[in-house]
DNA sequence: TATAAAATGGAATTTATAGTCCATTATGGT
DNA sequence: ACCATAATGGACTATAAATTCCATTTTATA
């Protein structure tokens, strides 16, 4: 017992978890990852309430406090509160702030793609159309292979689809161009092509599910308004309106209908 | 007791402060001007705290938690403790409906996914620190060389951010490990690391890391917690804590702050 | 595989805090 | 100046939360 006193510091007890976060049994584990990744609730939670958060019983959590050096919860949770005396505003007046006060910082650029991710999403729900979701999924979930393509700026969304529907057992194939290959041939009946493009449109793209098309093969294509070129194709659409700040758009938006359609994929699957 | 709930958001509160404080007699007054003085307070504080700090005694206190429209002190504080942690609830009790979410319909799941990508862009703003931020984005801007490394789950955000690089020219390289290549030798001094990694966190990035970290390259590092195996080596770490659904991470949060980083290097160097 | 050690879950206990009540003091009107 | 009414302070009680303890399960070791 050299430790008298826990932490004093945020900074020290970051260190601290740091520290002893290595060598820990499953549940102080827990402890550890959630707090670390909720440090802000500690302030306002209560014991039940952050081992609960943590999936373990308050007990274990007492004991994960004792190992970080405080006699107890409530010391620990003193440290939270009383560095934060003074502390945060809510939401909007914090953005307020930081779109103001700190102009032209990155804190402020980080502010304003937040609210354009926010808008974003918000605006998510309005412009799919569920009709248009369900029959998505429906055409996906029945595909021998899914053939997903979406190149340049739509990649990292065809990349993050590729890896979960690989977590979830989905056949899928991921259509990068690389080298200008174009694996067109590798698509047969039964399969279906999953297309994102936003403008400008990949050529790439457009003539992969022109030729798909022509063939008879389902489209689904994740796309932006409703003038983009694949709507010729009698694809089931599904249209993201992204806002964007400047010349850059966040994905924010586009990235959650891409989980929501991998998962319901993936469940529609297994079910 | 008309009023049966009292105010539902700080805003209304506030009305109901105003409202209220032009007709109260003299301690509760004071209690009127140490709450509009010290809303943060609230959420952190026993009455006992709250009223000594207003000069009163704590039943008076009481009474004005009443008169504001609650039934007591603890269901103001509340009011404050949800607007405070922005109220993504249990997300564990949440994962265990998602599958029936999923085959309910799929739009429901939708909405599900929309309010964890608005929770998670929300404590963004709170979890990045805007020293850290400056400082990724003075080293980044100095890089001869941007190193982008992200494998799995972050590939997406490491892709993303090679193609704003490359429309900013801003001169990056993405090490995708294709075929387990290691391409570290093409790291030079001069050059700046940006390494991207969530839980589980992927060994080869952490190799990479750890090499260059002891040759004296400059790492900055996007990753979820404080706990990250990054943290070891001295990076410059950004930390999003993004609402996980098991294996499956919305990375709206992530994506935001990348393309902040990436915006922000960019006219950085043009400038 | 048997045994010891560590980790865990849950109930029991203790402590702190919110909330109530009433006697006392101040205030405003006649 | 007196009375009626409202406001206040402080003690008391109920409640909810933190903490501890121990029986049970799990894990590591020989």
């Amino acid at each position: 017992m050299a430790d008298a006193g826990g932490p004093a510091t945020i900074k020290a007890f970051e260190e601290r978890l740091l520290e002893v976060s290595e060598s820990l049994p499953k549940r102080l584990r827990q402890c550890a990852d959630y707090v670390a990744a909720n440090k802000d609730r500690i302030a306002v939670s209560t014991v039940a309430e952050m081992a609960e958060g943590a999936g373990v019983q308050p007990s274990a959590f007492m004991r994960f406090c004792q190992i970080m050096g405080f006699s107890g919860f409530s010391e620990m949770q003193r440290l939270f509160r009383e560095t934060f005396v003074g502390g945060w505003p809510d939401y909007s007046t914090r953005l307020h702030h930081l779109r103001e006060k700190a102009e032209d910082s990155p804190t402020a650029l980080l502010a304003e793609f937040v609210e354009a991710g926010r808008a974003s999403l918000e605006s998510l729900l309005k412009t799919v159309d569920p009709h248009h979701l369900e029959a998505a999924v429906a055409t996906l979930s029945k595909a021998n292979m899914i053939h997903i393509i979406g190149l340049r700026r739509s990649f990292p969304v065809a990349s993050y689809m590729s890896y979960a529907f690989e977590k979830m057992d989905v056949p899928a194939m991921l259509h990068s161009a690389v080298g200008r290959l174009d694996n067109r041939n590798a698509i047969r009946d039964g399969d279906v092509v999953l297309a994102i493009t936003f403008s400008p449109y990949s050529v790439e793209t457009i003539e992969l599910v022109e030729a798909v098309s022509a063939r008879g093969i389902p489209v689904v294509a994740l796309t932006d308004t409703v003038v983009s070129p694949l709507r010729k194709f009698d694809a089931i659409t599904l249209s993201v309106s992204e806002v964007d700040f400047g010349a850059f758009r966040s994905l924010s938006a586009t990235l959650c209908l891409a989980i929501t359609l991998s998962v319901a994929v993936g469940t529609a699957r297994s079910g």
